[in-house]
RNA sequence: CGGGGCGUAGCGCAGUUUGGUAGCGCACUUGGUUUGGGACCAAGGGGCCGCAGGUUCGAAUCCUGUCGCCCCGACCA
């Protein structure tokens, strides 16, 4: 794909500064805004409206397969939150307490819950009696907060909002099998929606989620070979169960302990969209989640008809897609470029000579291709070129990743990759938490993503130590 | 928590070295001309110069303190 002229002086180029990039983007796309509390940010009309896309799709998934949503509270007590240690342990540096109700100091602490699996627990010891009540599958979207240090909008702020699905299950296999095939949704999702490709496997011990049996996670990898981790599922084993005094009666009469999982995606995931298919003029939007899949610009709209006409094509077109008409006072330059930050995938130009010839002009976010389309097929073409968009910003995603994909055999070729090109590095591990921790103080960062399910086999011993390896890992820094 | 930077109009900044009563661009309002890649002209509105104290005839500017934010590193969806 040719280079395209940069149209927006006010985004930093990509190549200049990535982070600046992404900040630029976020903001002149209208995405967010600051707010006066750290790292907490003001989700705009636009940038919810993508959120709500997302949601809608994702639901639908869901219910698919039976899950039920539900609500839990906001606040989970101290004591509630302490009855699994290792997940305390695991979310106590970041979470946010209520220890005041008015002018009355509390006499037990509330937490400001950063994921609500000890809530559904409490829920499910009342409600599970017999194995004729399990599955029990139900999800939640709402908001958690996490006391972050440093913090990037969609990326990680200090509240962010998710879906947290949390199942129980009658068996170990049974609530393994789903954790993987919520995964596998996840995958669907990131591939056929947000036209992501990603790498999928399980996280190695030193990284999976605090009181988990094993983490699965999905991992796209953005434009600028950094990887994000854009969804994960859990499966507990029966740790919860017993922590939470979990039981159910069996098929054959005995008290059992059920088998359980959580599973979440999140606001990034809008992080995600814009660093892997965004380029230096702004946002680039796959069709299926885009706000406004066809901007209308009138062209000299000030002339007898065309105001009348380019009305009567939104309300024609909206009958099949989502669209805007801009009859804003702006010049026609002014809103290509607005809605070219937004990452619009079509803009329709309609002007007195279009009218004359029956026809309009229809132009790509992706490739700024221009097409002269007949009026009178124009639902057509226009279905057709959103697919094709679709699928071209996939393709191209695609291509970088797998150009972005590199193995190393021997611990120097790996040190040397992981210093001079971004990306994933496939290499072979012993199964030790010390290579793990090696790998990262001696690359500055570079961390086990995950074990993929089909592994290769590159060599027959660990990158790092040279004892026999037992895995092959996918490495790489992450947001 | 360590290192660096910044707080002046809604946003982005200049002015601080050498103290003299607040300025530029964008945005906003009104009117007019424009309109196929961020239009132009004219007229307007908008500031306790982060906060507190001090020095001085006089402080955005000098001194002391304080609060906040951003960036880079260790932890995290």
């Amino acid at each position: 794909m040719a280079e395209q002229k940069k149209m927006v002086n006010d985004i930093t180029s990509m190549d200049v500064d990535f982070s600046q990039w992404y900040t630029d983007v976020v903001r002149k796309a209208e995405l967010m805004d600051y707010s006066s509390v750290r790292g907490m940010m003001e989700i705009e009309p636009y940038g919810y409206a993508i959120w709500e896309n997302m949601q809608k799709d994702m639901d639908s998934r869901f219910k698919e397969i039976g899950i039920e949503n539900v609500y839990m509270p906001l606040l989970i007590p101290e004591s509630l939150l302490q009855k699994e240690k290792d997940h305390v342990e695991g979310f106590a540096p970041e979470v946010a307490w209520v220890t005041y109700g008015g002018h009355e100091e509390l006499t037990e602490r509330l937490c400001i819950r950063p994921t609500s699996e000890v809530l559904f627990c409490e829920y499910y010891s009342k409600k599970i009696r017999s194995y004729r009540d399990l599955p029990k599958l139900l999800n939640q979207w709402c908001s958690v907060v996490r006391w972050e240090k440093t913090t990037r909008p969609f990326l990680r702020s200090s509240e962010f909002l998710w879906q947290e699905g949390h199942t129980v299950h009658e068996t170990a296999e049974e609530a393994e099998a789903f954790t993987l095939k919520v995964l596998e949704i996840y995958r669907d999702f990131y591939t056929e929606t947000l036209a992501i490709p990603s790498v999928t496997g399980r996280k190695t011990e030193k990284e999976k989620f605090a009181g988990a049996v094993a983490t699965y996670a999905i991992e796209p990898l953005m434009h600028n070979g950094v990887a994000l981790q854009g969804g994960t599922t859990h499966y507990f084993g029966d740790g919860f169960a017993k922590s939470f005094d979990i039981t159910f009666t069996g098929r054959d009469n005995k008290v059992t302990y059920p088998h359980q999982t959580s599973w979440g995606v999140t606001t990034r995931m809008i992080g995600a969209v814009i660093m892997v298919h965004g380029d230096d003029n702004g946002l680039v939007l796959p069709p299926k989640i885009a706000p406004v899949q066809v901007a209308i610009i009138p062209v000299a709209q000030h002339k007898e008809g065309v105001l009348e006409k380019a009305a009567e094509l939104k309300s024609r077109l909206s009958k099949e897609f989502r669209v805007k008409l801009d009859d804003s006072d702006n010049s026609p330059g002014w809103k290509y470029a607005q809605y070219e930050m937004q990452g619009v995938p079509l803009r329709i130009e309609i002007g007195p000579k279009d009218i004359e010839n029956s026809q309009c002009v229809i132009v790509r976010r992706d490739n700024r291709e221009k097409i002269f389309a007949s009026l009178d097929n124009l639902e057509e073409i226009i279905a057709k070129t959103l697919e094709d968009f679709q699928a071209a910003i996939y393709n191209k995603a695609l291509e970088n990743l797998h150009s972005k994909t590199f193995a190393a055999t021997s611990y120097d070729e790996f040190l040397h990759t992981a210093e001079n090109k971004p990306g994933f590095i496939k290499a072979m591990w012993c199964g030790s938490d010390e290579c793990e921790e090696k790998i990262k103080n001696d690359t500055g960062g570079v961390k086990s993503r995950c074990i993929p399910f089909e592994e290769e086999h590159i060599a027959d011993t660990c990158v790092c130590c040279g004892k026999p390896a037992k895995h092959m890992l996918y490495w790489g820094k992450q947001y």
